[in-house]
DNA sequence: CCTGTGACATAAG
DNA sequence: CCTTATGCCACAG
């Protein structure tokens, strides 16, 4: 198949295989799509993304944990209170227990 | 081809 | 903890 896709329409298939209540960074989604360089096309990618209902761009984190994209959705905190609501404890921007929360696709699809 | 940009990552002060 | 600076890469105009 097709397998050489856009780097955007990549990145959207690996955010929707995000689990529920899981989250991940930036960085991982890159090191999966073998550009581990290219987070912030990433981040990017996401502006289409947070268009489109099948990609959770509010699971997508920058590697400490933080909501950096926070910003870029509706309100204030929809993004920390998408996470909450599916178990993700978050407190000022930054997800408790990322560890525990945290799927990487290099790990989990490698 | 060149420039600007971006929801990152890392380092340094 | 904070701000700056640099690298890095893909895409848009």
């Amino acid at each position: 198949m097709e397998d050489n896709r856009n780097f955007f329409e990549k990145v959207y298939e690996v955010a929707k295989q995000i689990p529920y209540g899981r989250v991940t960074s930036y960085g991982a989604i890159a090191k999966y799509l073998g550009a581990a360089r290219s987070a912030r096309m990433v981040g990017w990618a996401m502006n289409g993304a947070g268009k489109m209902e099948d990609v959770p761009a509010h699971r997508v984190v920058n590697k400490a944990g933080l909501l950096t994209g926070k910003h870029h959705f509706e309100g204030t905190n929809l993004m920390q209170q998408l996470l909450e609501s599916e178990g993700v404890k978050v407190v000022d921007n930054q997800i408790q227990d990322l560890e525990k929360h945290f799927w990487d696709p290099w790990k989990e699809l490698h």
